[in-house]
DNA sequence: GATGAATGAGGCTTCATTCAT
DNA sequence: CATGAATGAAGCCTCATTCAT
């Protein structure tokens, strides 16, 4: 069990170089010497913990994207079906895992875009993920409500719309410019605009709702 | 004179063949060669013509940032100080751009992303400038509307919330699957959201303006 | 005849462009295009004045072998058959045209080095006229004098070192260092040197020849 | 250990390869592959144990450039401080270092002339070594006569004479034409023309000598 | 399990030379 | 004669991956 544990250290070690360089240099312009180098084992060490490069970033997007579901994706579920989830999310989302790990930020969203289609689906999936925990959240206000959103596909738009927004504010005003000492005025706002979106959908479903009945 | 658009004309014919190989296979799977034979050239023509292979993905990307603000930017000049123009500039941008240029899309939104720092620089740089459009735009039906955000970087974080939206609903719908068929809808939706957000905001900011009186 | 004089002018131009940037760059970092470009003609146009890349050297090292021989020879054949000859050699090398055609120099000793075969064969071919010269020079002292060097080849092998201690001299305080302040003592001491070096041969090749008759 | 020991066996098969191969062909005229296959590894191997092209060329020079200075040098410092070091050392490089390693000197004195800026530094680092160890010997020797050479840079300049002696000496009779047969008196000559020529410097020097009392 | 030397395919790029206009 | 766009062979180098020790 030693040796489990010994294991276990060994690919977090792998891992953490990889995601350190990756998110610093890219993931191209990282050879597996350097990654190698960083965690102090040998090339031939990190082939045994991992297929291949591209076996790096697809494990660090499955880890990145289960933290992010864990922090951002539980607030919707901890949410009774009001607003408030979504407003929490977004809160949690800036003010925690985008000022606590940049580089995670880098990798899932800058990183890991761009390079072979297998990372592509990997991005697929796990945008799909959190995507699909949004829709819930968002179906779960609606059922509340009982009302229902102007189309059948407003629910997915809506959460791919919100993905959209953390990626890329959190791109703009993390990665692209330092202005983390902001994050407060960016929460807000961010949130703010993004429950406008949804109220305004749902103003816009209950209108239509007469139609349908 | 003849030579000149002869010129214009190789020139043209190597930056779409580039085009469509970087947005088919991506722009670390396409090989100088395979540009060349496409376009009918010599490889060394392609040099000839371009710097080097990064020259050949910034000088489409310059060329698609332009194409954008052109379609999307001029929505919102021509508009007045209404939120039509966010309204037009949305819907311009769905059911035109994305449905005419999907290769557009994937280059801009997804190759050119993750690659090297110049073409990083480069995405900021034309992100930046359809960010200062819509800047500008929402700055105006403020100024207009006699009101004020609620932040001093509403404005701007609204610009690149909205970017963001046609950049992931974008992918999702038009790259990660192909649901152009329901373009309407989706362009319909996500315009609403755009819009329900500023509102929002605007609503927030003017509720804030007694504070500030 | 105004279109010879022409023809020779621009020949003479696309040499001089050359043997600029041959000198400052070296031969195998210039290319064609250079060499066009500052002679402000086409790169077609030095192809119609020089078959090649290597012709362009190759009449550079012939113009330069003429002119050493020019200056350098011309003072062993004027003087009678002392050793003023040599030392006025020395002389008009080191203080006119070390000084005057430092360019010259490297191209002679340095850049035509170690390049192609055909190239090796002119620098053999210009330093055996040169070398030609001096054995002249040097037998018809020893004719004069009635004496006779140690070996049959020591006249060839003082021509071989002299112009071994003129091309190292010249690298050494021209090309490696500046110092061309200090030519007069160089000079001096260079001359002084191939002087005692073919005096101390003319001893020893007297005190051999009672052994001989 | 023997993992050492055939590291460094596999670095000289290379760099013997590549040894020969300049020699041979020229280093321009040689390519990596060559190298590889000549000393029968692969062309990445090659680069496991050089930094580049240029590396290896680098790599030769020093130690060609040690070996000279082994022979040769240790000719002087082991003699006493007469001419004998000189002739000695003269001895020495023509009749065992010439004889023995043509290619090394194709090399030093060839090859290594023309080419880039890092190439040239190293040729002048290994001659100044050289030249350095010569002026020693021959400051030594005017030091034990108490004489004074005429000018503050004989020393330095008879140096630099004598190297160019041996430089194109060997030139001339080994590379460009095979005499070694006649080397013999070809050593014979040309080390009686260099302590000649040192001679001569003394007693020049000597003679200035009432001139400064 | 760990090591790190070895591999070699494959990519980018240069540039001397040609030739139609 | 002059031009300069086009060619394409050839070279250097990288680096993910393997495997004997």
């Amino acid at each position: 069990m030693r040796r489990q544990r010994e294991r276990e250290q060994r690919f977090n070690t792998i891992l953490r170089a990889a995601e350190t360089l990756f998110a610093d240099k890219g993931y191209h312009q990282t050879s597996m010497e350097q990654i190698a180098d960083l965690a102090e084992v040998s090339v031939g060490t990190v082939y045994f913990y991992f297929k291949n490069k591209e076996d790096l970033l697809l494990k660090l997007m499955e880890e990145i994207g289960f933290h992010l579901r864990k922090m951002v994706g539980s607030a919707f579920r901890e949410a009774d079906a009001s607003l408030d989830g979504i407003r929490d999310a977004g809160m949690v989302f800036f003010k925690e895992f985008c000022i606590k790990n940049p580089e995670r930020l880098s990798i899932f969203f800058r990183e890991a875009t761009g390079q072979s289609a297998r990372l592509e689906e990997q991005r697929k999936k796990q945008f799909g993920k959190l995507t699909d925990d949004l829709v819930d959240a968002l179906e779960r206000v609606s059922a509340r409500r009982k009302i229902q959103y102007p189309s059948p596909i407003s629910a997915e738009l809506m959460a791919v719309s919100i993905m959209g927004i953390y990626e890329r504010v959190a791109c703009h005003f993390m990665l692209w410019q330092d202005r983390s000492d902001e994050i407060l005025t960016i929460a807000e706002d961010a949130v703010a605009f993004t429950i406008g979106g949804v109220t305004n959908l749902m103003t816009l479903g209950k209108a239509k709702q007469p139609d349908d009945g």
